[in-house]
DNA sequence: AACTTTTCTTAATATATATTAATGCACAGC
DNA sequence: GCTGTGCATTAATATATATTAAGAAAAGTT
């Protein structure tokens, strides 16, 4: 465990690589995305203080996301080592296992407009920290199909 | 661990239970999926042969996924239980996280026929063997877009 | 075999979201 | 203070997917 410090913009994992690291933010904010075919940045998570972030793949198994800093951050740094687990470790997991299960349930059953009147109940700090097209690219969808949802909720 | 024989139809776990066990499928195929408030189904995981199915949720958790058997299953029921932690479990949580992450940047990237074609080239038996009506919910759309995107797709 | 139920497909129409383009605004750098 | 760049919004149009309804095939039941 090193603490490490990074600008904002600073890119802490490229896609393709080994040996990832796992980081927990002391202070700051970072993001994990990919980027499809076209070009088109896909958020995955967000990660403010207190947060974990990483790419969830085993050791051996290249990255597929990059990860970096929205803002100026202050980290620790984690291999991705099993030789001493703690109950403790497992529980993060499946916690973490639990937030993909609901994400992706919500991907399947709700609406664009429910999913980010969910996320603003969920982490409303973090919109306010960050550009609504990336709120849009947590959401699954364009900055202007938020917009146009957004407007249209409101004149009901 | 004990072993319990299923019959098709049968199911295992409904949402708001506590101590949500984990099912290792011996034979047969089991499915875990949500309802949402319009009553549509939606499923999460298949799980044939081979494979692992459980509520990624803590214990004291309440479960949020019905889990049932698709055909005759032959099953081993498995406690949540963190006591004894071998590195072997943690790699196999890590892979079903990367699993999960995988599908999420799909379903935030491709159109639901991209996802269908992926879903054919990573699970051929599956096909076979649930009728289509499943592989849509699967993958988040009705049975008619299914429908209507192959045929699209065959034109081209 | 007859019957019922489930499944798949097609079509018409409606809604959600994408794409493209234009505009105004805020802010960083010079 | 200007200027460029990124951001948000709007609108017009295009595409993907949902909804509803109908009919035919397949599978399960008695």
């Amino acid at each position: 465990m090193k603490e490490i410090k990074v600008k904002k913009g600073q890119i802490l994992q490229k896609p393709g690589e080994l040996n990832s690291k796992g980081y927990l933010v002391k202070s700051g904010l970072l993001r994990s995305y990919s980027i499809d075919e076209k070009g088109k940045e896909h958020i995955f998570m967000f990660a403010p203080e207190g947060w974990t972030i990483a790419d969830y793949a085993p050791r051996e198994v290249p990255t597929s996301l990059f990860i970096d800093a929205l803002e100026d951050s202050v980290l620790m740094q984690a291999e991705k080592d099993f030789s001493h687990i703690k109950s403790g470790d497992v529980l993060k997991l499946i916690r973490r296992a639990h937030v993909l299960q609901n994400r992706i349930i919500m991907l399947m059953s709700s609406p664009a407009i429910e999913r980010y009147e969910h996320f603003v109940e969920t982490y409303p700090d973090i919109i306010q920290r960050v550009p609504q097209r990336m709120i849009a690219s947590y959401l699954g969808i364009t900055p202007e199909a938020l917009s146009y949802a957004k407007r249209k909720r409101m004149k009901k």
